[in-house]
DNA sequence: CCAATCCCTACTAATTTAATGTAGTTTAAT
DNA sequence: ATTAAACTACATTAAATTAGTAGGGATTGG
């Protein structure tokens, strides 16, 4: 049930890159990433450059080059990135709607692991499909902002230290109930 | 995400050995658990060693020997065996309850990325850690009486086709909502 | 030009996975 | 007591995966 370090990786690099965005930062660069969550730089190079492939991130070259998000972060479902760098979601290959694949069990329609593992995959791809990259920086920034923490890649010579909008309740319509984890509290909870 | 062969063949394995209990067989041979989901023999005594190691079950050696449970399906938790074969439910260490370790991330309590495995973990263990082996058993049982498939590992030459009682509504007290998933449903729909 | 930066390919060392092989030990049945 | 079926133990291995490292090449700004 493991999440590889290629994926831990590409998601804390992307969650950056989104805070990066909601901050007004254009571009970071990969050593930048790098730092802020120590990680190798040269195997996060490779990451990253998965994600670019993907189209997840774009890039400018050159001298003051640096990465940036290539869509809007509410457009980035989790899930679509746990699968692009790790993998189906599924525990077991014929339980995955993405990526099925038989098992070599002799009846599917009567096989209790079956059954069971299709319930664990529903639960995680309803928690990883359900939530983006936007969801998770909101979270993040707006703990780091009650707790008077400074954003990263902020940058100083440009502007104030950024207020940061929170804007009008982004209830997306009504989470239908992801299980009332940590995220969908966090998110509903505006006196954080 | 995944679960390994090893923690298949052994959910799979005790999945069997707990419908064999059902039916009021006293022994089963590892060669009879590896034919019902063609597992390589050799490989499988392994992962049943390791479970009787850890208790799970129980063997009789020589002629005529075998497994049996070394307890009632009731008391055994799938989540124990998968943490038993696989390691921690968490998809990341620092979100896990039973093998903590800590993240190279700056700064735990504002990590947005920890918070959302927080969920997935929460999601996967409501799952294995509420479900027990009985559970699956029941389920699978049920669908194959259903279908008029015959229960595997019954002993003919011992009594008639064993009608396994399907009794008072074990509903062991109203479960409180495990995402409402599939083996839920089946447990509750007595019609199927 | 030159330095910073992304881009690309290859390589590798360690670990895990999924077995297979060989040689016992134990026990029930004859 | 013998024997055969079954469990037990330990060693080995081949392939895949993981988590990097290394070394440049291409591109752009100054």
């Amino acid at each position: 049930m493991k999440l590889s370090k290629r994926g831990e990786y590409a998601l804390r690099s992307l969650i950056n890159l989104g805070i990066a965005a909601k901050v007004g930062r254009k571009l970071v660069r990969v050593t930048e990433l790098a730092k802020a969550e120590d990680l190798p730089v040269k195997f996060l190079e490779q990451v990253i450059q998965q994600l670019r492939e993907a189209g997840y991130v774009e890039s400018t070259r050159g001298k003051h080059g640096g990465y940036r998000l290539a869509k809007p972060a509410d457009q980035i479902a989790i899930g679509g990135i746990v699968r692009l760098i790790d993998g189906p979601l599924a525990p077991i290959g014929c339980v995955s709607q993405t990526a099925y694949e038989p098992c070599n069990c002799p009846d599917e329609d009567h096989c209790g692991l079956r059954m069971l593992m299709l319930d664990v995959r529903n639960a995680i791809a309803a928690i990883l499909d359900r939530y983006t990259l936007a969801d998770v920086v909101d979270v993040t920034t707006r703990k780091m902002l009650r707790d008077g923490l400074p954003l990263p890649f902020s940058t100083p010579e440009v502007s104030a230290p950024v207020r940061t909008k929170l804007p009008a309740p982004k209830t997306k319509g009504a989470i239908t109930s992801p299980t009332e984890g940590v995220i969908h509290q966090l998110l509903g909870d505006y006196a954080i």
